[in-house]
DNA sequence: CGATCTTACGGGATTCGTAAACATA
DNA sequence: TATGTTTACGAATCCCGTAAGATCG
């Protein structure tokens, strides 16, 4: 063989093998017959034999002919047939999509997830409820799509867009005094032990900072690395603990209160963290765009 | 997709992909690293996404390009292997080649067979013997790449080409006082009992019109289809027979003697039929060649 | 500044369509 | 002669290589 055929001369041959008729074939290819005499030439030609026998009355395949024709078939078949899966993914409406975010982030996906499905039936996605750390770890080495978390503290490698600001509130047992209360300031917890965040959380460091800066120091009574936990132990009577709005979808509710945190104002701004400088794959970039496209309605799903 | 991707540019894609490096990449694909930049670039406007995340420190897969990478290997990967599969069998290395042919011709293929297998071992060959009329079919409509028998009454459909010619021998019984001649004439047939060929063999018309050209009609005392048959019956002294020479190699002969058949001198032509406006596969065309390469050896292998 | 990808540009090869030539039943 | 394939030819397109430009570490 002189030089490799071509997928287009391979097409052109099974409409000519087909029709056993250039001009018919020639229709069917969108190209005048002449071009099409030219292209099954020049395959021919690559190929160093015949592929039909023909006159201007007919035109049949040669044994070289019949043995290429199950092989252009599958070729031609396997070409479109993988090319056509690939546009699908191309087009976003196939594909996988696996998201890093913080445990109390997660909150935030559902909804989304559910209108997404609508639109992108075959697109999987798979979420991972992680602590911040390894959110950025994860985005930055391509094992999830996409973060979803507060921004890093260094930036770099990933980029940090905000999506959401999630405020903090404080939760004491229903038979707390305080329970009457709709909302309070930070300085209340010096007048109650606090069940804190483990010190891993991303939690526990705002929280420290916020009294720091109102001139207390924390000192935790009780410490859960898991924010149920945290909950639980709140919902006992052993204390108060300051937590971030969004982690109340984690915890069972029934017997807290549940106050507005107000003096100072402090909030975590909750963001989506990609990898700098990398493209989303079309499936995790619609997302996205779902996801933003729902900020109201997820904002007030948050109240 | 706003157009179909070429093999071309699948491969392009692959090496860029392997080295991630569009410099080493130009160079394996031997174009200027300019033209693989272009080829890449129009792989992803026709697939309408990057499939490289690059910038003249990085080159790395997009999730498109990760996608795209197991397509590609497979894709191209087929390409090859069945399209070098095709040219094994082009070039006449590969392939099957079925032969119609009659019985007492098939006696001259066996050499021409052994040498075809020393130079292409990968070619399978079919012998089918079969009575003269039904070789022309077979090589008509197909069935047969080429045939081996006597030239057709009617021609057009087929081509003949003249291969050797087949005298014809008496045989008779070693008891039979002509035993001891070496050669007699046709008109010996006179004198004994004749056991023919049946009629649908093609050796009967012959001996029947060279009969009639002798001034004799053809009695024949006895009669099998079968040649070995006939052979059967003439060593068991029933009779004699006159048989094309290329015939003795399906007989048992010995207890019977061979006689040259002098006058009138009969022969019969025996040749290659192949259907006319059509082209041999490469293979058949090979052994074809071998076959015409080698007849001194076969006549030689005649005597 | 150096290595590397991208863009600009001119030339050459390829391929197309129209139309005329050619071939067979 | 009618139908259908091949050849001729000019035009448009594509693709390449050289070389200059742009960009990141």
């Amino acid at each position: 063989m002189r030089s490799t055929l071509t997928v287009h001369e391979l097409e052109a041959f099974l409409l000519v093998a087909q029709t056993c008729n250039f001009r018919r074939a020639a229709e069917s290819f969108h190209v005048s017959q002449s071009a099409l005499s030219r292209i099954i030439q020049s395959a021919e030609e690559k190929l160093g034999a015949r592929l039909f026998d023909r006159n201007t009355r007919r035109v049949e395949l040669t044994r070289s002919g019949e043995e290429l024709l199950p092989i252009a078939r599958r070729i031609v078949a396997e070409f479109h047939d993988s090319l056509s899966d690939l546009s699908e993914f191309v087009a976003g409406r196939k594909g996988q999509i696996t998201i890093a975010c913080l445990p109390s982030a997660a909150a935030l996906l559902p909804a989304t997830m559910f209108r997404f499905e609508q639109s992108h039936p075959r697109v999987t996605i798979s979420l991972v409820p992680i602590s911040n750390e390894f959110v950025k770890d994860m985005v930055v080495d391509g094992r999830a799509d996409f973060g979803m978390s507060v921004a890093p503290a260094v930036p770099g490698q990933v980029t940090f867009e905000p999506f959401t600001r999630d405020d903090f509130v404080l939760i004491c047992s229903r038979k707390d005094p305080l329970a009457k209360r709709r909302q309070v300031d930070w300085s209340v917890l010096a007048t109650r032990p606090i069940v804190a965040s483990g010190p891993a959380s991303s939690i526990r460091p705002m929280v420290d900072r916020v009294l720091a800066e109102v001139g207390r120091a924390l000192i935790p009574k009780y410490e859960a690395t898991n924010i149920s936990v945290v909950g639980a132990m709140v919902a006992a009577g052993l204390g108060v603990a300051p937590i971030p709005r969004l982690a109340l979808r984690l915890i069972d509710a029934t017997d807290l209160a549940v106050l507005k945190l107000g003096r100072p104002v402090v909030y975590r701004e909750i963001g989506i963290l990609t990898r700098s400088g990398r493209s989303l794959s079309a499936a995790a970039s619609s997302f996205l765009d779902t996801l933003r496209s729902g900020v109201g309605e997820s904002v007030s799903a948050r109240a």
